[in-house]
DNA sequence: TCCGTTAGGGTAAACGTTAATATATGGGTA
DNA sequence: TACCCATATATTAACGTTTACCCTAACGGA
């Protein structure tokens, strides 16, 4: 019996399709689904009708059955960041071939906003999360919630020490490492290095740099490392601080590319060239960085790698139902060669 | 009774916090929203209860009930562009304190994907939509379907002539009439415009550009006007076209800022300068438009508003269960002047 | 005493779908 | 005819909430 407010915009239901058919509801579900025992000609007068009637899934009603939402929460840090919009992008074209929707919510750096977010997946129950984390050190609470409901996550970009989870993200090391390989290839005796905030990836980004360093018969000097901040105004604040240290540096390799753009109008700003007197490699590879007044030569971390698989392990994960170990995968960087340093002396 | 497989995670649902309670589970709901008769003291018990259980509401369960999701559905051609991830930004942003959640999906300028995606969300029962769409010219029926559903939605960035719909954008006509009568200002006189895709918005900025010629008393030459593509390469192409029209110009405006950025690299390339030679006023200020080499003067769109605007539209839409005249909004653009146009002569 | 009101609960039904199980129907076989 | 099997469809019970309504005890006023 159609109820009194039926003239009112209400969505078609199975209900309507098996009145008009004198089928049960069942058998509707089972023709719209091509599953169990059904005859050729019943599912095909369902699927017309359905098709008249301009009939679509309830998906919140299916959810509640199945327990799948097919929708995965994707936890991101900031949106309007380049490399966050690209995992965003990768993650989404992944899943879509599957029939997965992302949710993304990103928190301001806020762990508090963080935690909340996560718990509001987890009330929509996502069939699981991506999450590039800004939980300090040892927090982790959020993570242990997330594990007790036995939804399947995957942290990307940032690990989490003490934490048995899957992880995909660039391997920093590898990107201090051939940062300052190439800059020490071109000639440069006295390497400096913005490192950028106090989190891990510049650690990691910064070990690279130290190594590399060891490995290529120069000396570190700690007055050529200087750090804080990850804008491009935080960049041209402590480069014209490294460029007061003397004898100064020849080569600078920055946390990441706005770090380094910042640096270069602080060298320009400065009466030097770039590359002639400082060479200036970044780090992310973001758009523009091959616009700029002098092209950047910065490492590449495969941005759209990180996100797609993280996309493919998160799936795989969700087919499984038995735990199984955490994987951690480590996306190789890649050297692009611009114009920011300089040619073989 | 529990199940079998109870050691397995499950979920506790108010049913476990009544059991415990021995009360009904009309009561914890009642007791949780906090709405209905109870006493104060029952309705401790339960929060308190619901707390030490770490319960979370399963909103699919309540979603279905009360046709409510809280979720709306964000229609993007991409994401990348920094333009509609400072739209999903302020979309986000302005929904979270209602409680609502934004899925994105973005349908890489493929109309057909557009209204899969589009589709594919009304299946998920979202409360509201918000659309940059990419339909072509009079092809409504996407928005039939999603008017038929009674589903309010709100289009962005990019009208729909011949349909009855909210709309939030940029005035794209004052865009072309701020960059050239700027350009008119610091004296240039042949003002060259690459005027980008073949869009509607596009089209508007160009009549902008028209409007304060005329009213400047400059005449338009059909050959100072090239169009097609959005990115840098498209305005590097198009810029080194234009410089080849005699007599050359010596101001352009560019459809965004992409295709300046590009069109000061073809006039840096042909050993020109800017703004010396020629003045250069972009579109859209994005990121890095001031870290350029020569930092672009552009109009900026007020992007954060638009998504922010569109998304109270949606929220009073939703509101309001009576359709409402659709809506017209205009954000009005504002110029940034940096380097890229010369000082006044 | 009687009646009406109110506070604090409870019960049953709905939401739209799927999973598990039951009921016809028809054909072959003994 | 009785029995068994296969096939197609129907019935029932979930899923975890909310909504609408009912019940009971206590209280107050006439």
């Amino acid at each position: 019996m159609h109820k009194w407010y039926a003239w009112l915009a209400m969505a078609v239901t199975m209900m309507d399709i098996a009145r008009d058919l004198k089928v049960s509801v069942v058998t509707v579900s089972k023709a719209l689904r091509n599953q169990g025992k059904i005859s050729a000609a019943t599912r095909q007068r369902v699927l017309r009708r359905a098709k008249q009637l301009n009939y679509q899934m309830n998906w919140v009603a299916r959810s509640l059955v199945t327990r799948r939402t097919y929708t995965v929460g994707l936890l991101l840090p900031e949106f309007t960041h380049s490399f966050f919009a690209e995992v965003a992008r990768a993650v989404a074209q992944t899943m879509r071939p599957h029939g997965y929707h992302v949710i993304i919510s990103y928190f301001e750096e806020d762990p508090e906003l963080e935690a909340s977010e996560a718990d509001s997946f987890l009330a929509r129950q996502v069939d699981g999360l991506i999450i590039a984390t800004a939980q300090p050190a040892r927090c982790l609470g959020l993570f242990q919630r997330i594990q007790k409901r036995d939804v399947p996550y995957i942290l990307i970009d940032r690990p989490m020490v003490g934490l048995r989870a899957s992880f995909v993200g660039v391997d920093n090391r590898a990107i201090g490492r051939l940062a300052t390989e190439h800059l020490i290839a071109r000639g440069c005796c006295r390497i400096g290095h913005l490192r950028g905030p106090g989190i891990g990836i510049a650690a990691e980004r910064h070990e690279g740099y130290r190594k590399a360093l060891a490995k290529g018969g120069q000396r570190m000097h700690a007055r050529y490392v200087i750090g804080g901040g990850h804008g491009d105004e935080a960049g041209y604040e402590n480069m014209r601080r490294l460029l007061r240290v003397r004898p100064m540096v020849d080569g600078v390799f920055c946390f990441s590319d706005p770090v380094a753009i910042g640096a270069m109008k602080a060298i320009q700003d400065g009466g030097l060239n770039v590359p002639n007197d400082i060479s200036v490699v970044g780090a992310g590879n973001i758009h523009y960085s091959d616009v700029l007044a002098v092209p950047l030569t910065t490492v590449d971390q495969n941005t759209y790698q990180i996100g797609a698989r993280a996309a493919e392990l998160l799936l795989e994960r969700i087919g499984i139902k038995r735990p199984v170990p955490p994987r951690t995968i480590l996306i190789p960087p890649k050297l692009v060669e611009r114009e920011s340093t300089r040619r073989m002396p």
